[in-house]
DNA sequence: TTGTGATCATCT
DNA sequence: AGATGATCACAA
């Protein structure tokens, strides 16, 4: 089974040149050339096409809390876009951790472990065009810039601060310039160990860490300026 | 059960 | 329309 896919890339260079000869293919032809069927739509497969480029690009498709490639350390994100290159939806990180993450820092943290490098993969995803019809494009290697992670560590902190004062159930969406914490979880009645502002153990929605589209949209947009 | 792959669907 | 909150499948 794992023969028909390829092994984990060496080097960046070898990541993008894998990564440029998907772009203009459709992910009927990749699916096809990797002997995997395309399900008719997304309903029930959200994560299909993210985890059909990763294999396709070398990465082994794991759910480990890492980088796709962690011997490079790079996260492989595909990005669903409209026809002008504009992100669709936000793009989901890691899971909220729970419990003491006091002495934690943003440089050690999983969120900035996987935003440290990323393979950004757009994939035209325009509303009504079916899955084995849509394209895959130029796939961009990317780093926060200095100011891009001061933010995302401002936004990071403050909803750390948040979270340790016990108060997960009162974040909010609306929260973060560019990283929000939002639900992650199965159904609404799941729950996930939590504490109170007395560190007292509770059952807390799963949330997880996202990037707003408005960030992703700035940083696709930078390539092409 | 948890974390990853995300998109869906309702609300504003 | 865009964003927030809710949800679906699968591996370990």
């Amino acid at each position: 089974m794992t023969e028909r896919w390829p092994a984990p890339p060496s080097s960046e260079a070898e990541l993008l040149s894998r990564a440029r000869s998907l772009a203009g293919r459709t992910l009927g032809e990749i699916a096809a050339q990797m002997h995997v069927t395309l399900p008719a739509n997304l309903l029930r497969h959200k994560g299909v096409i993210g985890e059909s480029i990763e294999r396709a690009l070398g990465a082994s498709g794991g759910s480990r809390p890492e980088p796709d490639l962690p011997a490079l350390g790079i996260e492989i994100k595909t990005i669903p876009v409209d026809a002008n290159g504009k992100p669709r939806e936000s793009t989901y990180l890691c899971v909220v951790p729970h419990g003491d993450q006091h002495s934690l820092s943003w440089r050690d943290s999983l969120v900035y472990r996987k935003l440290a490098r990323v393979l950004w993969v757009p994939i035209e995803s325009a509303h009504g065009v079916e899955l084995k019809d849509r394209r895959v494009g130029q796939a961009i290697l990317w780093s926060p810039t200095a100011e891009e992670e001061q933010q995302l560590r401002t936004d990071w902190e403050e909803l750390m601060e948040q979270l340790a004062l016990g108060q997960t159930d009162s974040v909010r969406g609306v929260q973060g310039t560019w990283l929000q914490i939002r639900p992650k979880a199965a159904h609404g009645r799941a729950r996930t160990a939590g504490h109170d502002a007395e560190g007292a153990p509770t059952a807390t929605l799963p949330r997880g860490f996202y990037l707003r589209a408005t960030f992703t949209s700035r940083l696709l947009n930078r390539v092409c300026l």
